[in-house]
DNA sequence: TGACTTGTTCAAAT
DNA sequence: GATTTGAACAAGTC
């Protein structure tokens, strides 16, 4: 599931395939994905453009446009990228199709449909309007402290909460309370300041590793809850059993006895 | 067959 | 008004 890291790998990969090359087309497969724009403006907009380079903010990227604007992409649950020469061997099944000049492709997947494509004018008025808080990466710890002691709410809720920080989803954030040890349905305005301090920077030291694994999950063995997502599981520390609840709507797994409760 | 999965948004409740 | 809760969406798996 494209969290934070996942995205920046997404960034990275554009920026390493797709900038300066003149569009010559694109293919729209799935309307439904448009938000404020349509298919005419949006291949009108692309049409002759091209990626100058590239923003991320929360799970949102954007791209900078050599005029008009970005182009905003979120990835959902299934977004992917494919950066290919076409032969027969890709019948690439996309969302939307950017053929460039060159004769190369990038292809926005989405198997399930739940990611976003938009136009965007201006990034900063786009996140504040829609009310997003500060990317989990750039937020300060003062900051964050002040936000998550005024929410009543599960920890694990309010960090999966984009409009209070961006970036976190529901794999990351069981790995971080599992490393703060702090039990998810904890409510966030009742944790000591100690224990806010070592969630936000297990937030940081985590998603910075995913990124320098290029967000691998194979490389992130060593995190345990994001490498095995399963109830009934040994801790590696106290080899107690991790639980599965449903938090905030979300399955979150955790340690019962390693991560503590504050109510 | 239908319950479950996730990121986001919206409506309703507090 | 701000915050919280829960349902809805899509489409695939089991």
């Amino acid at each position: 599931m494209p969290e934070l890291p996942e995205v920046e790998n997404f960034k990275n990969y554009i920026d390493e395939t797709s900038l300066h090359q003149k569009i010559a087309a694109i293919q729209i497969a799935a309307p439904e994905l448009l938000i404020n724009t349509t298919i005419d403006i949006l291949r009108d907009t692309l049409t002759g453009n091209a990626f100058e380079d590239t923003f991320r903010h929360g799970k949102f990227l954007f791209i900078r446009l050599q005029k008009n604007g970005f182009l905003m992409l979120h990835f959902g649950m299934t977004g992917d990228l494919l950066y290919y020469t076409p032969d027969k061997k890709y019948p690439k099944v996309y969302v939307l199709l950017i053929q460039f000049e060159n004769g190369r492709n990038l292809a926005f997947s989405d198997q399930r449909r739940l990611g976003k494509i938009g136009l965007v004018k201006n990034v900063e008025s786009f996140i504040e309007d829609r009310g997003y808080g500060k990317d989990a990466l750039k937020i300060s710890l003062e900051e964050f402290i002040v936000l998550f002691q005024k929410r009543r709410v599960a920890i694990k809720t309010a960090l999966m909460n984009q409009k209070i920080v961006a970036g976190v989803g529901n794999e990351f954030s069981d790995e971080i309370l599992f490393q703060s040890k702090v039990h998810p349905e904890s409510k966030s305005n009742v944790l000591p300041l100690e224990k806010l301090k070592e969630i936000y920077q297990h937030m940081l030291a985590i998603l910075q590793e995913a990124i320098e694994q290029n967000a691998d999950r194979n490389k992130l063995e060593h995190y345990f809850f994001l490498d095995h997502r399963k109830e009934g599981l040994k801790c590696p520390e106290c080899k107690g059993e991790t639980k599965l609840r449903t938090i905030g709507g979300r399955s979150s797994y955790f340690c019962p006895s390693c991560q503590k409760l504050y109510t």
